[in-house]
DNA sequence: TCTGGGGTCCTAGGACCC
DNA sequence: TCTGGGGTCCTAGGACCC
């Protein structure tokens, strides 16, 4: 999709067709960077990560949203939708972005029929423009469909790499990033098709298995298949925050802390997943940033488990200097249903607590009567029932 | 007035095992 | 008498993408 948030907002509201917009993280905050901007915005020289008041020195006219991502994770839906009515080859990699397999299409004739039909589709109900790309494997199909913006329909034949692909800039390419070209202009490698030549021995030695893949590219090969299921498989959920200013303060942080594990225990519950790695990022005033973490023997899902372990490393290895950003991040992610029984059994301390609260409730049950009993046992709200047999028990327990 | 937030994959060293 | 070769797991950091 072009300029997503952009143009669904766009799309929502008319009256900004045609402006400069852009849309900002925190338009009051140090952390409002441009994280999308319409074209109009763009020939003034706004771009993606720009600091917001660059953006304006740039575009003094230029219209500032926040993103409502409910509205960008409708329309997306959306999309997906119509992809999925042609085949159900299709992997999303993002919010706006995703490949079709169409190998095996049947109806409608050729690729570019089909690409033609749904960028009209998107537009005529929508209204949103996107560029599509066509090509026969994931990375020059992604070439492709960066050709032509807005409303492009690109295709890429292995035959025309040496006219179209390789005469253009390595930094172009898709995976290679900042690092990356600079190492290959030092082994003067400056378009994709210096490096669909080179040696790859020589590429190896410098960027590692990364340098034959990316040779591998550069000459049309690309073995990735088109992954439906790959959305269900993530691997880690995480929340991070920039703070409005620096700080040392042990309640502004704690809050926060219980804040990042609220919306990782949020998310978790969301995907039905529980993960066993903990990752805490502190980002310092001088942008240093460090990750620290910890694997666990069993896996945890709730507020609790999460925010203890990241408490623990945050106490470990901040070195007291103001901080200017915290994350904590659930690793090593599973879906419940392919778990089973080793959740809940977190900590030595909490299978303890555990058992005390079975005894409690044998305890309970024998002494206050079974209805009681099956009163509580059948209450909605687990966390409740587990406080209230706790309180209980342990004021049994301590007369 | 510098530089968000969500991810994936790869590398490299150390601990440990056989 | 100072020491091989193969492997896994854990941790920290880096590169890249949207």
């Amino acid at each position: 999709m072009n300029c997503f948030y952009a143009s669904v907002e766009m799309a929502y509201n008319p009256e900004l067709k045609g402006k400069p917009l852009a849309i900002a993280g925190n338009p009051e905050e140090r952390k409002g960077i441009i994280v999308t901007s319409s074209y109009e915005a763009r020939a003034k020289g706004v771009k993606t990560t720009m600091p917001l008041w660059q953006a304006k020195k740039l575009c003094p006219e230029l219209i500032v949203m926040r993103p409502n991502f409910d509205r960008y994770r409708a329309a997306s839906k959306e999309i997906f939708k119509m992809l999925s009515e042609i085949t159900p080859h299709v992997q999303p990699v993002s919010i706006d972005e995703g490949y079709m397999d169409l190998t095996d299409i049947e109806h409608d004739g050729n690729p570019i029929d089909v690409a033609t039909n749904l960028q009209k589709r998107i537009v005529d109900e929508l209204d949103l423009p996107s560029s599509i790309g066509i090509g026969p494997n994931k990375f020059l199909a992604k070439m492709a469909s960066d050709m032509k913006k807005p409303l492009g329909i690109t295709v890429l034949r292995k035959r025309e790499l040496p006219h179209i692909l390789w005469p253009m800039p390595i930094e172009k390419m898709y995976g290679v990033g900042k690092k990356t070209g600079e190492k290959l202009n030092k082994l003067e490698i400056n378009t994709i098709g210096d490096l669909a030549k080179k040696d790859v021995y020589e590429l190896k030695q410098v960027l590692g298995i990364n340098g034959e893949r990316l040779k591998n590219r550069a000459n049309g090969m690309d073995t990735r298949t088109v992954d439906p299921d790959a959305v269900h498989e993530f691997k880690s959920i995480g929340s991070s925050q920039t703070l409005s200013h620096d700080t040392t303060d042990e309640k502004e942080i704690r809050n926060l802390m219980h804040q990042l594990s609220d919306n990782v225990e949020r998310r978790m519950k969301r995907k039905k997943a529980a993960g066993r790695s903990i990752q805490v990022m502190i980002r310092y005033y001088d942008h240093t940033t460090i990750t620290r973490s910890k694997k666990l023997n069993t896996y945890i899902e709730t507020k609790e488990d999460i925010l203890q372990v990241a408490n623990e490393l945050l106490q470990k290895h901040w070195n007291l200097e103001p901080i200017r950003l915290l994350g904590i991040t659930l690793q090593d992610v599973e879906e419940k249903k392919n778990i089973g029984e080793q959740l809940n059994l977190f900590t030595y301390e909490q299978r303890a607590k555990k058992e005390n609260l079975y005894i409690a409730m044998d305890a309970l049950s024998a002494k206050y009567g079974k209805n009681t009993f099956k009163q509580l046992t059948n209450s909605e709200d687990e966390e409740q029932l587990k406080t209230s047999f706790q309180k209980d028990f342990l004021d049994d327990y301590k007369r």
